[in-house]
Order: structure tokens, then sequence, then C-alpha cells
DNA sequence: ATGAAAGCGCTAACAG
DNA sequence: CTGTTAGCGCTTTCAT
């Protein structure tokens, strides 16, 4: 390779890295040869030589059924395609949360939510590593995080149904224990308590995005007779879905007797008899700017923070109507 | 790091690589250098100097919907979980056929089907880059492959509808310009004429796996009137499921007035209000062997061709029903 | 069992 | 604009 363009070694390099400073002629013949030889640089040797490294690690946490959630394909999706923009290698991490992540392989990690692995977290900032958070406001963390605004969410479904007319708003919320459930839920509460909207202990189911829960939740919900709520905040489209095949296996129509609002805007808002009205989470542009702003950390050592925090928007489809006695 | 253990480079690196010749007490020396210094081998140089490169790469055709189909998500989970078996980086590329893959980054690569990318296929191929194929038996190039046995898996289908007394059996097929489409139609139609049962050209719709071809499939079948079909075999739970929806519309009961099969074993199989009675296809197992085949070639350089097929299954569910009359 | 030293293939000054 | 050269951080002989 060295000799076959009769140039120096330099000048291949250049010609790779696409630097301007090289004669047209010479960068031919250095094509030419590039060509002739299949030649392929080494990418470890590259790393190694600049110190940089142009690979991003995705991390995700490896719950159960992981890959049959809308939310982690979105991710993945919006993360898959910026890096082929950026022409990025994405190396793909499913962590139990305790499975060591090669840390150097990268030049950065964006963790998608934190679950069970914030010492993983942690361990990579503590480290220098260049670091990006999905989906979770870890303010409590030196870090750079990008969000769904939860609460916000919360407060836009409370807010729906409280202007179509509705007092009796019960809702059956995701899993507390998660930041996403618990924020959806507090911005919910809050709107309510701000109207003066009562919102009875039982109208309020704990649950924890699962159909199941969603189920005994709607049980629950549908066994106070007269007393029932005329509509239902469900924290995710899934558990909505799930609460409307309840209603109307109970003879009940939706959005006629009860409306229901979902969170997500997944694929069973299409599924179902009566498309469902949601509020959208812009998860593919979130995960998308995840990898653009880690970019430019690493690039250009951006010091400053950044925690960036997207609105959600409420899709209006069938399953929610006026309140009428 | 050098020194802090008062030992020389190169037992550290022995330490790192586990290599028995290292003194017990020089061992904990390092050890303990290693965790107080927050050490981290850097990879890149890792792998310059040994030649090795731990990581494989996934290339995946990616066409619209990808992320929402089963297929895709059960090879992206297999190959996730072997990777983490057997302490593999996995580097993610999603494909337009044409973007180029670092193939320098990895030490094998899995292509998952070939589609419209059979060029990088060769292209990694001539590199003499450790490729496998996933779910296509490309037995025209020189390439290991690990496939499900579509032929079989159509012939399967078939067989079970015949033996259930149908002899009106009619089909939507898959794409018919993907191997996958274009076997299972074989197997299926082959079977029928060994059993002298015809298949006139109207029980024989030529899909392409979208819920829109199946709708147009069932509604031709269904406008045969009397000499209506009195089993479906559908080359893809999704248009099986969508065949079943359009049925019930029509008054129809679904196994009693006509039975269907499908094709996959994904999640539409339990959306319904039927079961799907569908031919099952070992995805995850297949995406999990192929890595260890893969790991295989890579670290032994084993040169004998890989070329499995796996068997599809008959799931009975409740979608098909013996033929009266 | 250990250390010294020679690269792995490339990039990035530096000098011309 | 181009060639020379010194590393990047590690593995791996080869002596000892």
């Amino acid at each position: 390779m060295a000799r076959r363009a009769k140039v120096s070694i330099a000048t291949v390099s250049r010609v790779i890295n696409n630097l301007s400073t090289v004669a047209p002629e010479n960068r031919a013949k250095v094509e030419e040869a590039i060509a002739h030889l299949k030649f392929i640089p080494n990418i470890s040797a590259q790393r190694l030589a600049s110190g940089h490294n142009n690979s991003i690690g995705l991390v995700m946490p490896g719950y159960p059924g992981m890959f049959h959630s809308f939310y982690a394909i979105e991710i993945i999706r919006g993360i898959g395609h910026a890096c082929e923009t950026l022409n990025l290698d994405l190396v793909f991490h499913i962590t139990n949360g305790f499975n060591p992540i090669n840390y150097n392989a990268v030049g950065g990690i964006i963790f998608a939510d934190i679950i069970e692995n914030r010492r993983q977290v942690e361990e990579a900032v503590s480290l220098g590593i260049p670091c990006m958070i999905i989906n979770n406001q870890a303010d409590e963390l030196e870090v750079d995080y990008i969000a769904v605004d939860n609460r916000l969410g919360g407060e836009i479904a409370a807010d729906y149904l409280y202007s179509l007319g509705h007092r009796k708003i019960a809702t059956v919320t995701g899993n507390l224990n998660t930041q996403s459930g618990a924020l959806r839920f507090e911005g919910f509460k809050n709107y309510l308590d701000n109207k003066k909207c009562v919102c009875p202990e039982t109208f309020i189911f704990k649950g924890d995005y699962s159909r199941r829960s969603a189920h005994m939740a709607i049980e629950q919900f549908l066994a106070l007779g007269k007393d029932r709520p005329t509509s239902i905040f469900a924290a995710s489209d899934e558990m909505a879905s799930e609460m409307i095949g309840v209603i109307m296996e109970n003879g009940l129509k939706v959005p006629d007797d009860i409306s229901v609002i979902g969170f997500d805007d997944g694929p069973s808002c299409l599924f179902g008899t009566v498309g469902l009205t949601t509020v959208k989470q812009p998860l593919f542009e979130m995960a998308e700017k995840a990898v653009r702003l880690l970019h430019n950390v690493i690039q250009h050592k951006d010091q400053t923070r950044q925690r960036l925090t997207l609105p959600p928007q409420l899709v209006i489809r069938e399953s929610c109507g006026s309140f009428r006695k």
C-alpha cells in the first residue's frame, strides 16, 4: 500500500481522512490504490492513534418483554437512525444492571432510562465518560439528560377530561416506582386538586403498566356502580386498551358511558374497535436528539449541562367524549 | 499504574489477561492497583496489539416498520442475549443496502436475512470477514447460514389442514420475492399436489405479508360464495389475524365456517378473540445459534461450512377445526 | 515468573 | 503540499 501509490504513508492517511492538503493527482493515485488493494483502514489503530472513538454505546435495561414494548423499540429506532446519519457505530448493550459495560469501547454512552442500573451510570460518570440519560430527569446525578415531561403529560390528560365536562375522573397509574409513573400521576393529581375536583381513593388505582393491573383497576371502578367514574386516565395505552376491552365486555360503551385516555400513542391505539385518544410522547425524536447532543459533547467537549425536557402532545381519537348526564 | 504495583507493565498485562504465569502476590498487588486507579484497559489498543476483536456486527435491512415486526425483534433479542452470554460487543447496523459497513470494527458479521443488500454480503465475504447469514439459504454464496426450513413450514400447514379433512384449501402468500415467501408457498403447494388436492388459481392470492394484501385476499375468497375455501393458510400471523377479522365482520365464524392457520407464532396469535393456530419459527434460538457458530469461526478459524436449517413447529390453538359439511 | 523491547496500524506534529 | 518521525496503549516474543 505504502508504495503502490508512490507516496508516503502520511499522504495516504490524509486521503483517508479527507484532509484538503493533498494534491489532486496524488489523491487520485491513492484512491486508485485503495480500490485496487481493497484496503480497509484498521479502526482500532485509528482510534488508538487519534484518541477519538466514533461509536456510542446504548445501554438499555433488559426487562422481560422489553422488545415488545413500544417504548424500547422507538428508542432503538431513533438512536439507530441518528447514528446512521452521523456515521457513528452503535454498540448495543442490554443490561441487567450488573453486567460489565465496555466503557472504553465507545466514545460515549446513552442510557435508555435508569431502572435497576443506577450504579452503572454513576460508574460511567465518575470515569469521565460522556453520558446521556434518556427519559429520566436524573437531577441528582452530574449528568446530561433528555426526557419527556411526564408531569405535563399527566396534566394534559387531566385537562382534556376536565374540559370535556367530566368531574368523576379516575386513573390507573403506571408503576409508581418509576419516574414516569410517579410524574404522570403527580401532574394528573395536581391538576385536579387545583381545580378543586375531588378524586377519591377509590378512583385511584396504583397499577404497574401491565394489562393485568389495568384489568383489576377497571373492575374496581366498575364495581362502584352508580358512583363509577365517567372518565379514566390510564398511564399507558396498553392499560387503556385493556380497560376498554373490559368496559365493552360489560355492555358499556366507550366513550358514551365512559371516556378513556391513554399515554404513549403506541400501536395499541389503532388496534381496538375504538381509536384511542392519548398523550403522545416524542420518543423517536427524543432518542435522535440524545445522540446529537451526546455527539456534540464528544466532539467539542461541550461542558454545559444539557438537560432537556420535551413536551408530550394530546392526540385526539374517539375514546373520549363530552360528559352528559 | 506502571509502578503503583511495583511490577513491570508486562505483568500487568498478564494479570488483565488472566495468564497463569503470575505469582499470586504480584497478582494481588496489581489487582489492588487496578481497583485503586479505576483502571480500564484501552480496548482499541488491545485489539490492535492482539489482532483479536471480540465484537460482532449485526446488519439488518431497515425496511419501514421493521421494528414493529416480530421477526426483527426476536432476532435482535436472540443475538443480544447470546452476545451477553459470550461477552461479545454487539455493533448494530441498520442498512439500506448501500451505506458503508465498518467491516474492520468487528470480528465477524451476522446478516439478518438478505433483502436488498446482497452486495454488502458479497463484499464482506470477499474481504475474508467471517460472516453468518440468518434466515436465508444463500447456497449461491460462499458463506455460512442458519435458516428456518420455510418449505417444511408450508408443508406442515398444508398437512394440518388436510388432516383435518379440509379439501378446499386456500392461501395468501408472503412476498414471493423473498425467499421465505417463496419457500412457504412451495412447500404448501407441493404437499397439496402430492395429495392430488386441487388448489385452483382463485384459491391462491399472492400477498406481501401486509395486512392490506390479506384484506384483499379474504375478500377475493369470500366473493366465491358457496365455492369459497373451508380453510386458509396465511404466510404470516399478521395476515391471518387480519383475515379472521374480516371473516367475522362478515358474520362467519372461525373456525366453524372457515379455518385459518398462520405462520410465525407472534403476538398477534393472542390478540384476537380466537387464538391463532400457527407454524412457529424458532427465531430466538436461530439468532442465538448464529452468534455461537460465528463465534466459533472467529475463534478457531473453523473452516467447515456451517449450513443449518431449523424445523418450524405446529402450534395448535383455536382457529382451525375439522371440516364438516 | 518476570522484565525489556519490538511492534500492531495509524495519526499528528514537525520540518521542509 | 509532502515526507519523517514519534508515539497512541497494549500484547507478545525473548531473555533472564
